[in-house]
DNA sequence: AATGAATGAGACTTCATTCAT
DNA sequence: CATGAATGAAGTCTCATTCAT
């Protein structure tokens, strides 16, 4: 079982089936209110009352405040890996992949608002942590990309990395817009401008550019 | 001057040189911790202590804490939007004024990199703020796009809000990545491919997709 | 066996083997961490663990934390009083057995550094009982002290609770200085130096003072 | 002015009238908390209570509760230093030295009785502080002697630290005994008992040791 | 007898804010 | 205007002790 990996976020790895629930209880009270009143507004307490704990029981499962907060980061970082692995893994072209991806990641993001919204502050929470995550994140996008430029399936006459963060600052930007203002439309509806958008950009035409004035048949 | 709208933010607006010159340090004491170690983790001590000032100054000019972040974040828009309109005003076409939006944005941020990050933090230390700076910001960015569209210069298959957060998550994230990655190679180096993205985008040719057929010669 | 005077401190004195091995490790495991790192800073779960056992099975045998600690003081206590009177019982003079008394006592120390320490945390932890321990010794050395005096062996100008706090200070010091600076010359080391000392005197002679000229041959 | 040095110890040292009155208050209540309570037994609460200011104020002038414990310490260590040299420095023989040394030290502890205790207890709460505190004691006494045995002063074939050791456990003792037991008759009453053990001894005469038969005439 | 999870009072500490000078 | 000392509510965390299993 792969969530083994996060109990080494655990001060203690419960031995009982109510330890196990305690701990449930903590980190999804924990998430709940990250996600909603963000780290910083949200104090041991507010966690443990969400919980239905004492606030000393929170420290047998975390060390402290910032530990939750990681075990959670962490947590969402497996689940949508592997969400997304599972997404692609069966497609063949990168087209029908990045497709899929950004369907996936939009589709995550709808069950895991609060989660999405705690990376975000980890900024200013965890300045390291967040370089990480982010740096591991870009670096494996990049990585696709340049895979899709070596089989022609993108051109590549454009830096892997500006393509890799162009993507996610979209598929975050759009998800951000609709975590913070609570978007009736979700980002699913919008996936198709988005396709057209990356495919075949968004100037109409004949302009003078390095372009070259080759013709793309879309 | 317009600088005016910001005196709404401010206790009292100094008569003397002195006031405003013990404003003007308070300002920018804030300013600079709030951009390196984020406003939650910085007291009105810190400011106080950067501005040479004793922690009950503080007080005779702001409110309370929350005021000088709101102050703060209503500078950098000021600025941005006349730095913005300004560099595009005697651009003909919207291509142009993309790129030498996205450049002047580049640079501007080059020059504030603190302010930019305390756009981010106002997210959880004051949301409703964070709500409004991005709505108006889309929405005019959008309305940018629907004129675009409109002159025939942006294709209109695509829905303007999608258009527009997808620029504006490109922008961030680029942005995201240079200041807080600490990243050499600045973004401004990264405009033309940034370009050459948006305008044709990136997938290479002759997609079995839904685009219908539709040639567009670039 | 007198150690049953020990099971006063008892909440339930072991009736099986398995019982009887459980209270020895947690008493052991008490006896060497509030030896190492004082009672204070030693939790109950600090001793658990030393012990190999869970937290609640302390309270099955000590009613509290200062239940342990009042029980090993009464064990050392019970141990030394036993080893010093060994010692002695069989030696004629005073000298010798004073001589005899110490080096048994620094001996004792040195396999007991543990519950040395104890001991001078009890005038923290449990003022009343440090008084008792030590005006019980200090009471019962003073009455030596004038058993001395009277048959002659020592001089009887001298207060006897005066001397008998001198020569508890002397040991407690050296075995002190011995302990916390862990020093590498054991004090019986010093034994023959702290005899002379308190057998003739430090000061070298022919002093105008209130000893009105009475001569001792050494 | 050499309390200067306490102020290292210090947060912030108060430039006004009022500061300087409230971190008297503040260090005074510790005292005699810490000297009747215990350090262990004393919370922050309790000294800010026993000062008359609130909580928070103490941690203006200290950084947290053992900058206090330190700065007491180094108090009683600055005064007594101050008082004793005080005292002897115009005594001629050391016999007097010593003699007004212990009167000196005694009647030093029947002011600071609190300040005292707090010393032994920094066994537990700051080890490496008890040890440096008594080596600098311990080893400038052990120099003293060796000045009075190089003058003749003192016998010579007794290690110097063993009686430096021990005239401080003899000066500690008995001072314990007075604080911790609250004894009434004050030690400068057994000064002269003292004095006496120390420049002849306590036993009486013609004993087998190694003192090679050598006559003192006292 | 033993377990180990849960408790909650209480300790330490921070810091936005006030106010007398 | 400016100061800087004082405040106290609120937050983080520890740990002796209890109790259901």
């Amino acid at each position: 079982m792969d969530e083994n990996i996060l109990n080494e976020y655990l001060l203690s790895v419960p031995k009982t089936g109510r330890g196990r629930k305690t701990l449930e209880k903590i980190s999804n009270s924990a998430e709940t209110l990250f996600g909603s009143k963000g780290y910083t507004n949200t104090s041991i307490n507010d966690i443990a009352l969400g919980a239905n704990v004492a606030p000393g029981t929170f420290y047998i499962y975390f060390k402290d405040k910032i530990s939750v907060f990681r075990y959670l980061i962490q947590k969402l970082e497996l689940l949508l890996r592997r969400e997304l692995s599972e997404a692609i893994k069966n497609l063949e072209t990168r087209y029908e992949q990045e497709h899929d991806g950004f369907k996936t990641f939009f589709y995550f993001l709808s069950r895991h608002k609060g989660l999405f919204k705690i990376i975000w502050e980890a900024q200013f929470v965890d300045p390291e942590l967040f370089k990480n995550y982010y740096e591991t994140i870009a670096e494996a996008y990049a990585k696709r990309i340049v895979g899709a430029q070596s089989t022609g399936e993108m051109r590549s006459d454009l830096d892997s990395q500006v393509v890799a963060y162009s993507f996610l600052g979209i598929a975050n930007f759009i998800g951000l817009k609709w975590i913070i203002f609570d978007d009736k439309s979700v980002p699913e509806e919008s996936l198709d401008d988005l396709m057209k958008l990356i495919n075949s950009g968004v100037f109409s035409s004949n302009r003078d550019n390095n372009l070259d004035g080759q013709t793309i048949t879309l």
